[in-house]
DNA sequence: TTATTTTTTTAGATAATTCTAAACATCTAT
DNA sequence: ATAGATGTTTAGAATTATCTAAAAAAATAA
């Protein structure tokens, strides 16, 4: 079995089309690649062209494409990568959430299978990431948690921020002035019809209240 | 002031540039650099015309190349990079001397200034990495501690093992089984005229002998 | 259903890095 | 000092990833 070896920008591609393609499922549109890599349509056609012939991706001319098995586990791959190093740049390296970003984009493609698994088990093989998605493990496995806005949890319910859907420092500040972080349990109290807004109880303590806009970008997953 | 951005392959030419240059302080031949990139005469002569242009080597046709001062500076930021990251992956992640290199060669590219002081601080800035090769801090000072084989060493003298000449794997392990590492402090109490063989004491403790090529290519700072 | 708009693909160019083969410069030994 | 060996550079081509402009296909709206 011949072993592709793929370049940074090929990696980059793989994982957007797993990331457009897992959204919904359709095939992606050469368009909302272009969009996704900040690039033109024809440079994403040409891509695709030879991503397709690399059996990474299906493509059919003008109906978009889709992640291969062979495709997903190199997504993945890379995915398990970006995430590691962001626990270990904000767990150890003491880096803020929207710090790590533009450094684990890079980090993601340093190959070493070693210094993965050993990554892993210095970190203590984390199951999320600071943003609260999944890691997955070294087979590509990881345990989905049904993630849901915080507006859209009915009243009364107890529930546990798992990810934001907005990673702008804007949005990040925000949160971090109001208490909120990966992890944080919260019920939901009350919702104010007149605006949207809701008013939770953070771990049974300190009751504020949420802008229905910042109540559509935080992820929870109710117990 | 235009700051240029040197790709990767940029970054390596300017670092072999300048540990050549730095051997002996004479210019470096394109066949000493097609050498050392494992690469052609004729891919290193372009190159050079390029970096010459970018102004961090000077070069004249046929006469060789040697490092500029903006050359060093961007050279002693990527070993900066290199050495601490090697430290990292000897001192947390449990890397043998002899799986570091590949590994830190790639890491040694990523471009994030914060990362790299924050890597420092995590790591208690340390000014040598596990071969015992100094560490350049951020304006790219570094204290050099005069290196000399074992081998010229005069007898009856003490000395700490400070570096090594040779990183194959080989001496690597016979050093591990002689019970030498970095730092290990030894006396010489004899030389042997007929196959140039020395006898050593570690740490004032254990008396054993090394074979003249061992002496040549254990690196060590005379007290 | 045909015309118009939008999306996608191709064609043709550019830039970076590499290669082989051929030309040229320098060194060395007689 | 010159011939042959060695070292270095140029010329020309290939590869990867990108772009703009133009052509072709698909979607949409009258």
């Amino acid at each position: 079995m011949i072993d592709h070896r793929f370049s940074f920008v090929e990696e980059n591609y793989i994982k957007a089309v797993y990331h457009l393609h897992a959204q919904d499922g359709k095939p992606v549109s050469t368009n909302a690649l272009a969009d996704e890599m900040q690039t033109t349509a024809a440079s994403v056609s040409d891509m695709l062209k030879k991503l397709s012939q690399k059996k990474v991706v299906f493509y059919q001319k003008y109906k978009g494409a889709s992640i291969s098995p062979k495709g997903k586990e190199i997504a993945l791959k890379v995915i398990r990568k970006h995430r590691l190093w962001e626990v270990f740049l904000v767990d150890q390296l003491k880096f803020k959430w929207d710090e790590v970003h533009e450094v684990a984009e890079q980090l993601e493609h340093i190959k070493s299978p070693l210094l993965i698994s050993r990554l892993d088990e210095f970190l203590g093989f984390p199951k999320h990431d600071p943003h609260g998605d999944p890691i997955p493990d070294e087979h590509g496995n990881f345990a989905q948690v049904k993630k849901e806005p915080l507006s859209e949890i009915v009243m009364g319910k107890s529930c546990q921020v798992i990810a934001v859907d907005d990673s702008s420092t804007a949005f990040l500040k925000y949160l971090d002035k109001m208490g909120i972080s990966i992890g944080t349990k919260l019920s939901v109290e009350d919702k104010n019809e007149f605006d949207g807004s809701i008013d939770i109880l953070i771990e049974g303590m300190k009751a504020i209240t949420v802008s229905p806009r910042a109540a559509e970008n935080l992820l929870v997953a109710s117990e």
